[in-house]
Formats: structure tokens, sequence, C-alpha cells
DNA sequence: GTCCAGGTTC
DNA sequence: GAACCTGGAC
């Protein structure tokens, strides 16, 4: 039996066919599919529909203001996507007439839509024969052909995979195909403990028959970077600003921030200073892309604040019993909670 | 406490 | 090749 009829078979048994953006609607599709991205299904679920809930068009997501945009998007990260979506969104309005383009090369054109979600959203959205090579996708085919992944740079392994999903997708059922891949890719193949008995390909998988197994390369140790919050308090609100020359969080809004090296000297130096401040938020660790972030913080509560700024200016005070919609990094919105219950 | 899953961009 | 985030598993 061909590749693609082991998985079209298997898709019409196991194949996930109730997800909430399942339902031909480009515009819906394409913010599923950039939620998607580095996202796992299960985290995405929630976004996604309050985010359909509050955009349900395109034209209403070109019209809105980002700070809504990512007051939705807060705690799913990589808020570049955020931004990117609302880029694209407006872009679509003006040069496209308001309708999502068709054609694979113009979609790739657009802000934060690569070669697999560009195949992903028009397969899915129109059933046109493009292929998704996500990391499920990816981890299929290098176990199935056993391909030796430490021997070649990212750009000569991707070259190779492509080359061999574009010859295995059908040219009738390219929706289903794809579907069905990323499906087997995160429930059966996966990366530690693959479920082998119950794959479809196992048959003829070179990693199932000769046990042959390839280690990735290990991660890189992350850096360590402190962090000082300063929270700045005055009856129920706490000031926070938008960070724009920061990369991390790029325009959140978080409490003035204070960075400080790690290193074993002034850390220690710094801890000391640190535990004579005035703070009842316990110090935690937040793992954030490549770095570790120590989070440290001290309360300074005011009598009297200064003039309240808009939303299109820097700083704000939040009040901590009203919903703003702003976006805000999520071990900020944890802190916010812990004041919440002791105030 | 540390690790893991997960695409695009520059 | 490095940067970008978080929740949950261990």
């Amino acid at each position: 039996m061909l590749f693609s009829q082991k998985i079209l078979n298997w898709y019409h048994i196991f194949g996930r066919k109730n997800l909430p953006w399942q339902k031909k609607n480009i515009y819906l599709i394409w913010i599923s599919e950039i939620m998607l991205q580095r996202t796992q299904v299960k985290t995405v679920i929630p976004y996604f529909k309050k985010f359909k809930k509050n955009f349900p068009t395109l034209k209403s997501l070109a019209y809105a203001n980002i700070n809504e945009i990512l007051y939705l998007w807060s705690g799913l990260g990589y808020y570049q996507r955020a931004h990117n979506i609302h880029k694209t969104a407006i872009i679509i309005q003006k040069t496209h007439n308001g309708i999502f383009p068709k054609n694979i090369n113009e979609v790739k054109k657009l802000p934060g839509i690569g070669p697999s979600t560009a195949g992903a959203i028009l397969s899915f959205a129109y059933n046109f024969i493009y292929a998704v090579l996500d990391s499920n996708v990816k981890r299929i085919l290098i176990r199935y052909h056993a391909i030796n992944i430490n021997y070649k740079t990212k750009n000569q392994l991707d070259k190779i995979l492509w080359k061999l999903i574009n010859q295995y997708i059908p040219i009738h059922q390219s929706r289903k195909f794809n579907q069905a891949m990323m499906d087997i890719g995160s429930i059966i193949c996966t990366n530690k403990n693959p479920s082998c008995s119950i794959c479809p390909l196992h048959n003829t998988c070179k990693y199932y028959i000769h046990k042959i197994n390839f280690k990735e390369l290990v991660h890189k140790k992350k850096n360590r970077i402190g962090i000082l919050f300063s929270i700045i308090k005055y009856k129920n609100m706490y000031l926070l600003k938008q960070q724009n020359r920061i990369s991390i969080w790029k325009s959140l809004f978080y409490f003035p921030i204070t960075f400080f090296s790690i290193s074993k000297k002034k850390y220690e130096k710094f801890k000391k200073k640190i535990n004579n401040l005035n703070t009842i938020i316990n110090p935690f660790i937040h793992y954030a892309s490549n770095v570790q972030l120590y989070i440290y913080s001290h309360t300074i509560i005011i009598k009297k604040k200064k003039i309240i700024k808009n939303i299109n200016q820097k700083k704000i005070w939040y009040d901590i019993l009203k919903e703003r919609k702003i976006g805000i990094p999520a071990p900020v919105k944890k802190i916010l909670t812990l004041l919440k219950t002791k105030n």
C-alpha cells in the first residue's frame, strides 16, 4: 500500500476531525495556524475560541487596536505573532480587497507565514496540494527513512524533507493527509517513547524495523538573567510600563524593570540588597526563550500619584480589580494575581 | 529545580 | 545560527 494511502486510512478512523478551526473559513484557519506555531493544540484551543469571539472577521481584526490583540494573546507567548496577524490583516484589507490570498507565493509573503504554515492554510481551506512540514511531520520522515540528521545543516535537512513530503502528498486529499501526518506525529510518533505498535507506517519504517535511532543534539544551556520588578502601588493600582526597546515581551505592559547580571559575585551582592527591600512577592524563576529569568520584586507604596496617562502612552495605572485590554506577560500576570489575593 | 514541545525571522 | 514564550511533565 502507498504511504499516503496508509495515512488516509488511519485518518478516517483516528484523525482529529472536530478541532474548533476545522470549519473551512480561511480567516479562522489562518489564525489557528499562527497560534499553533510552536504551541500545542490543547494550549491553543481556549485562546482560539476567545479570539474568534472577539475578532470574528478579518476586517474586525484589521481595525482592532494592537493592545486589544495582545490582551487576547497574553499567556500564549511569542508575541511577535500577535503583531504579525495585525500587520497581515491590514495588508489584506488594503492590498487584497479584504480577501485572504489563494496564491501560495502571496500567502508566504505575509508576515509570520512561512512555508509550512502557508501549506497548512491553503490545504486546510481549499484542499490545495501543498504539504505541511512542521516538527511532527519532520520527526515521522526522519524516523521512517532513518535520516542521520547529525551530518546535515538545518537547511540541507529541510530540503531533503520537503522533497520527501512533496512526493508523498496525495493529489486529492491533501487536507486529510496533512491533518493526519500532524496527528500521527503528535500522538503516535512522539519524541520520547513513540507508540510504534499502533502506527500505520510501522511495516515499512526503518526506525521501527531496524531500531535505528539517531539522537537529536542536546540543547544549549540557558543563560541566567536577573530581573527586579519595582511594584509601585497606589490604592488598588499598580504602575505598568509598555516596553518596546527590550526584545522580550515586546510592547507588553509590566512593572518598571531593572536587569542585573547573575554572575556569582554580583548575584550574591544583589541578593543581599534585595533582602533589605520591602517585598511581598517571593522570588521565582521563569524560563523564557533562551534565558532563565530570576525574578525578584520590591514594593513601593505611594500616597499620591501622578496624572493617569492614556493607553497610547507608555505608562498606565493598572487597577487589579478591573480587566483592562492590554498585553501582559505570564509571570507579570502571576504577580498581579498574587497581589490581588494579598490586597 | 529543570526540561520539554513547538515555526518564523533576521 | 540565534532569538522569540509558556504550561506542564518529571
